[in-house]
DNA sequence: CTTTGGGTTATGT
DNA sequence: ACATAACCCAAAG
């Protein structure tokens, strides 16, 4: 029994048994619960409790003895008429760890117990709930205090042996804590008939929300059915409708404005994501205490750092949602795969500069939340002949954090790998497969690189100076959302003789970034190459495949370059200036799906497009609000004068040069209904739709729409017998570049589709993309010709 | 089975 | 009253 007092001491499993052995599981649960529900500013009245108490605990002393041991250690005696005061509170400075380490093993164990705990709760008290839940629960207690709970096994002598133990434990159905205030619980058929309401919505708590977090962390996206059954998910929603929310959250979250991004290193709601132990747990634990879990909080504690138990610390850790005195300063590890309590940095490196000829790996680094850490597989200084490799990164959250699969300086043939780098979110790190200074002949690879949504970091495979005879490639690069920041397979200055390859790029959106495979400056023989760069949506940034400056002998190809809607940004695959023997496989003013064309400078810097094109955004909303418009008027009959106003309109916010500097997204609604890649079909249904001839205005407010070349192609054929009958509807007002369309007769008169083409204009410098940006400003805005391929923008009656 | 589109409801302005 | 967001259902893929 441990009796000595030390700081940082955790809650171990011998604790467990020590307490167990003297206290019924529901005793100390009632002790916990009783004095979380204290007030948070009261000392204890240690007296009070007792009164109150009804955990059959008589004595004060007793009462408060049992609460330090389980926050403190502190020694349980038997002596309760010590002669120290009740008030002493000298032993409370010396807390437990607030995370102690749990070895893998005995993670879910710890689950285990903390459900048969609740299972023995439940049982004694027989609640009148109608339901119950049986099931068989195999336990593997290395040291544990079964017999307790399951009131059957009655021999302590096996209280320190390894059993693996099977109960058959019956639990009664709760209530879920998890329903928000406002919502009520009348939804699934209390009261045996009314099953009626086949439409009673609930509103997605933040519980929920969290909870759909770590699902799909943990089941990925997609596997909504396997989730919904699932026997421990706590969500009780329809596939659907967890499919609907994550669709919602990943929105919320790729708006970066929910409180997603901290500072400091507090967590908020949104964010906090559980693992499924984690959460399984923490539900048990709900259902044990029958208490909203948020009140969990170390009750009357003026520190907050300060925790009841080790279990109940875990669960304040993860549960900082709602607790505010909790501060989490240090982040949650997924206990099944690692220990917990273990330092901010969930790291694998080989950072000592003495170790030579490392290897160092780390598979399935999958921390719950890094808020302000950095998640590294480095190695510093000075080590040659290094392999690090991380596969499985994927960390939920990265507030501010890098994750960063790196080698600094002077690292010669290095290899560095990174395999399926997946942060769910980045907020404002950088994802970076990189090596910077003077590394001769590295690989750098790294494959699928996946962050869901990156706000703005940049995620770069890259290499800066001067690295001589360097592979580079990058393969299934595809973030779901780049805001703004850079995704980048780049090689910038004096690299020789490199191959920079970039695969299956395929982010969904691209609001402000740039998505490039480029070369800038005096690289001679090299090859680059990018296979497969579909973006969905490129908002404002550019895509490029390029070689700007006297590159000689260098060849650069694009394969399926297959962007669905390129709204203002470029996707390129040019060589502009003094490149002699270049042979680009992908002619990009001559084929069908790329349209927008927007030479690309030398500068990856430089190629933010986005200058006031948010066209798309106009030419989504105004769609959509056409589209509404259409349909009340065919559903009244009339012809409403109704006014497409400019809410509806992104204005053209002309964007600074910098990626820094083109934040579209903030400028946009936030909301085009989630239609974005869809919405052509909306144009179609509008321009389709011959039957009602509404008078609809879009008003463009200075810039003119731009739908790219991509989509007129794309859409056009399949529609154009519908946009012949669109004439039908002259009334409605669409500005239009008449800008050498492809079909040029239909598009002057549908008046419904903008459409204008750039043709990249050879300038004398090759690197300026910002003059190119510009003049792609001027012919959106001024619908100025540049090489008389653009028109003036009309509007239409 | 999941996603998408449209309708409905709730909430904010 | 209107606009927007959130939710639900049904159909499409």
């Amino acid at each position: 029994m441990p009796e000595k007092k030390s700081k940082q001491l955790t809650f171990s499993q011998i604790d467990a048994v020590t307490v167990s052995q003297r206290y019924d599981p529901t005793t100390v649960f009632t002790v916990l619960q009783e004095l979380s529900h204290y007030p948070a500013w009261k000392k204890f009245d240690w007296d009070e409790l007792v009164k109150k108490t009804s955990s059959g605990i008589s004595n004060a002393r007793e009462y408060q003895m049992l609460w330090r041991h389980l926050a403190y250690r502190y020694s349980l005696h038997d002596d309760f008429e010590a002669d120290d005061p009740m008030d002493d509170d000298s032993d409370l400075d010396y807390e437990l760890e607030p995370l102690p380490s749990i070895s893998a093993e005995s993670t879910p164990e710890c689950s285990a117990c903390v459900k048969v705990m609740m299972a023995s709760r439940t049982l004694s008290e027989s609640t009148p709930s109608s339901s119950t839940i049986e099931a068989p629960l195999t336990v593997n207690f290395p040291v544990c205090h079964s017999f307790r709970t399951s009131r059957e096994i009655s021999d302590p002598s096996n209280l320190m042996e390894q059993t693996s133990i099977t109960f058959p434990v019956t639990v009664q159905r709760q209530t879920l804590p998890t329903v928000s205030s406002s919502d009520a619980l009348e939804t699934k058929g209390t009261v045996g008939g009314s099953m009626a309401s086949k439409r009673k919505r609930k509103a997605w708590s933040e519980e929920e929300d969290n909870q759909l977090r770590a699902a799909v962390q943990k089941w990925g996206e997609g596997n909504w059915a396997n989730m919904a059954k699932g026997d421990n998910f706590p969500i009780k929603r329809s596939a659907t409708q967890l499919s609907q929310r994550w669709t919602t959250l990943r929105k919320k979250d790729g708006s970066g404005t929910s409180g997603t991004v901290n500072s400091g290193a507090t967590v908020t709601t949104t964010n906090t994501q559980y693992t499924a132990e984690q959460l399984a747990t923490r539900h048990s634990l709900n259902l044990a205490l029958d208490m909203p879990f948020k009140k969990l909080t170390a009750p009357g504690m003026t520190d907050p750092g300060r925790t009841s138990m080790s279990i109940n610390n875990q669960v304040q850790s993860r549960n900082t949602t709602q607790v505010s005195t909790v501060r989490s300063s240090v982040p949650l590890q997924r206990p099944s795969q690692q220990a917990c309590g273990s330092p901010v940095k969930p790291t694998a490196t080989s950072d000592n500069p003495v170790s030579r000829c490392i290897a160092s790996s780390a598979r399935e680094i999958k921390p719950a939340n890094i808020h302000s850490g950095a998640q590294t597989v480095s190695r510093s200084n000075a080590v040659p002949n290094a392999a690090s490799s991380a596969r499985e990164i994927k960390p939920a959250n990265i507030h501010s954090g890098a994750q960063t699969v790196l080698r600094s300086n002077a690292v010669p043939n290095a290899v560095i790998v990174a395999r399926e780098l997946k942060p769910a979110i980045i907020h404002s790190g950088a994802q970076t497969v990189s090596r910077s200074n003077a590394v001769p002949n590295a690989a750098i690879s790294a494959r699928e690189l996946k962050p869901a949504i990156t706000h703005s970091g940049a995620q770069t495979v890259s290499r800066s100076n001067g690295i001589p005879n360097a592979a580079i490639s990058a393969r299934e690069i595809r973030p779901a959302n780049i805001h703004s920041g850079a995704q980048t397979v780049s090689r910038s200055n004096a690299v020789p003789n490199a191959a920079i390859s970039a695969r299956e790029s395929k982010p969904a959106i691209v609001h402000s970034g740039a998505q490039t495979v480029s070369r800038s400056n005096a690289v001679p023989n090299a090859a680059i190459s990018a296979r497969e760069l579909k973006p969905a949506i490129v908002h404002s940034g550019a895509q490029t495949v390029s070689r700007s400056n006297a590159v000689p002998n260098a060849a650069i190809s694009a394969r399926e370059l297959k962007p669905a809607i390129i709204h203002s940004g470029a996707q390129t695959v040019s060589r502009s200036n003094a490149v002699p023997n270049v042979s680009p496989q992908f002619k990009v003013s001559q084929t069908k799906n790329v349209a927008h064309l927007v030479p690309a400078g030398s500068s990856m810097a430089k190629t933010s497009i986005s200058a006031g094109l948010h066209s798309n955004q106009k030419v989504h909303s105004n769609v959509t609000s056409v589209k509404e418009q259409e349909k009340r008027v065919s559903d009244s009959g009339s012809t409403p004068k109704e006014k497409v106003t400019e809410k509806n309109v992104v204005h053209a916010v002309p964007a600074g040069s910098s990626l820094t500097k083109t934040s579209i997204s903030a400028g946009l609604p936030s909301d085009q209904k989630d239609k974005h890649v869809t919405s052509m079909k909306d144009h179609e249904k509008i321009v389709s739709d011959p039957g009602s001839t509404p008078k609809e205005k879009v008003k463009e407010a200075g810039a003119s729409a731009l739908i790219t070349q991509s989509q007129i192609d794309n859409k056009q054929n399949k529609v154009g017998l519908d946009l012949d009958k669109a004439k039908s509807t002259p009334s409605m007002k669409v500005l239009e570049h008449k800008a050498v369309p492809q079909n040029p007769g239909r598009c002057e008169e549908q008046g419904s589709v903008k459409n204008s083409i750039f043709i990249p204009k050879p300038t004398g410098n090759g690197n300026s993309n910002l003059n190119e940006e510009s003049q792609v400003q001027n012919q959106d805005k001024k619908a100025s010709s540049v090489n008389g391929s653009s028109n003036q923008p009309s509007k239409q009656e």
